[in-house]
DNA sequence: GGGTAATGTGGAA
DNA sequence: TCCACCTTACCCA
């Protein structure tokens, strides 16, 4: 249930963990043929980009999406004995991860790997100044930008809690056409995302909610607006609907639906 | 112990 | 627009 930041997180923590030198299997099965051509190389780098994982074993690329379901299992070593769904195991040096029920878990080549992000948009976490290009995508589109933000084509690794706290963040209404938006809007928008990302990468999860010292409250009380029956900000109710397919969150007393 | 939602995506209808 | 994917976490009984 990752958005790019977990993504981001995730990366970090296996390449501190797993170093050069893994050993793959698949408990479950569905992964076999692959971890056998991969046996003998090593892992020499693990790229994230938007919600994509990309484990680099030379010319050949280890590709993982989550999904809605998908999650990593970390052990430190010795590692207990897989449950059976694990898809694939990484054992490094330091640790050990299993994958369970993801997406995409699958073997591509450079040229493949190279198509899957030549299909996103900018990762705010990777390009932080892509602002200017991606208003280029989307300036005068008569397209809610609560829509757009979950278009991994415009906004790599942006999903639905992100979407909902960057829009607060920003005092943005989701259902603002971005042909609504000014400049300056767009460009307090895209610093929220690369604020609140960046953090919750380094984090590990969204906190926008931050107590007076500056930590991050309990997991409850850590959105200003998602998930959430009042705003965390003024105490006015949450509004939730459909927008893009998703549930969307927002307080429609800091998050005006026309521009102020 | 059962039912349901979930931070996602793409292919079928 | 709907549903499958296929798992965990959490709620309720």
């Amino acid at each position: 249930m990752p958005e790019g930041h977990l993504i981001h997180w995730y990366a970090r923590a296996h390449a501190a963990g797993l170093r050069s030198a893994v050993e793959l299997s698949s408990p479950q099965g569905k992964f076999v043929d692959e971890v056998r051509r991969l046996r003998g190389r090593d892992l020499e780098r693990i790229e994230p980009y938007g919600k994509h994982l990309f484990y680099c074993f030379g010319e050949r690329t280890v590709h993982v999406h989550l999904g809605m379901q998908g999650l990593f299992f970390h052990h430190p070593l010795p590692a207990p004995e897989p449950r059976p769904q694990v898809r694939l195991r990484l054992v490094g040096e330091l640790l050990a991860v299993d994958l369970v029920a993801p997406r995409t878990c699958s073997l591509v080549s450079p040229d493949e790997r190279d198509g899957l992000i030549a299909a996103l948009g900018p990762d705010p976490l990777r390009s932080p100044d892509a602002a200017g290009r991606v208003w280029e995508q989307i300036r005068g589109r008569n397209v809610a930008i609560g829509t757009l933000l979950l278009d991994q084509a415009h906004f790599a690794g942006v999903g639905n809690a992100l979407r909902a706290e960057v829009l607060f963040a920003a005092r943005l209404h989701p259902a603002r056409p971005a042909s609504s938006l000014g400049r300056d809007e767009f460009e307090a928008l895209w610093d929220a995302l690369v604020r609140i990302m960046t953090l919750a990468a380094d984090e590990g999860r969204i906190a926008t909610v931050r107590l007076p010292d500056g930590s991050p409250p309990p997991e409850a009380e850590a959105r200003y607006v998602y998930k959430q029956q009042r705003c965390r900000r003024c105490g006015a109710p949450v509004r939730s609907w459909e927008l893009g397919g998703r549930t969307a969150y927002a307080c429609e007393r800091d998050q005006p639906s026309a521009a102020a």
